[in-house]
DNA sequence: GCCAACGTTGGC
DNA sequence: GCCAACGTTGGC
């Protein structure tokens, strides 16, 4: 089993909105290096982490499920979408996705200051600076390391 | 709203 | 294949 962590802006889709759906699809990824992580490592029973981004509390805020391997992703398909590509059709799928089920959510949103903190996660690429990729690999050490923050929450900040 | 950092596009 | 221009991401 493998760790990850996939961005989502809360005023879009939040992890409040997965623990409601209880299982979503997790579409829009519109990035070469992200979506290959989604086709080809992103398997069945892998934990990820729910990172909020572009709001005001940025940082971890709860665990997924990986429940379906990668699938295209037909809101490429949707003129009426945001996340349409005229290049991608159903007979040459250009983006995939995954399907996530809700874990839990973190006692308090971990906060992207204190992760920048830990020596631990100097590797993680959201903490380096100037990173935009949306889905990650997260190894063990460093996804033990995150929840040993986790009781100090927003107070370590 | 600002702006740094990065990815993508397209002319050559 | 190079690289400048442009668009996007995302923290602050």
């Amino acid at each position: 089993m493998a760790y990850w962590l996939f961005k989502t802006e809360p005023d879009t889709f939040s992890i409040d909105t997965l623990r409601i759906q209880q299982v979503s699809c997790w579409e829009g990824v519109r990035n070469y290096q992200a979506r290959n992580m989604l086709r080809d490592d992103i398997r069945i029973g892998d934990l990820v982490l729910i990172y909020h981004s572009s709001c005001k509390n940025v940082g971890v805020a709860g665990i997924a499920k990986v429940v379906r391997e990668a699938y295209p992703d037909h809101f490429a398909f949707d003129p009426e979408s945001d996340y349409f590509d005229a290049k991608s059709s159903p007979e040459n799928p250009r983006w995939v996705m995954v399907d996530v089920e809700f874990v839990r959510k973190t006692k308090r949103v971990i906060p992207l200051g204190v992760l920048k903190a830990m020596p631990e996660l100097s590797e993680l690429a959201l903490v380096k600076k100037g990173n935009r990729l949306s889905i990650m690999p997260v190894s063990e050490q460093e996804w033990q390391a995150i929840f040993s923050k986790e009781e100090l929450g927003n107070s370590a900040r």
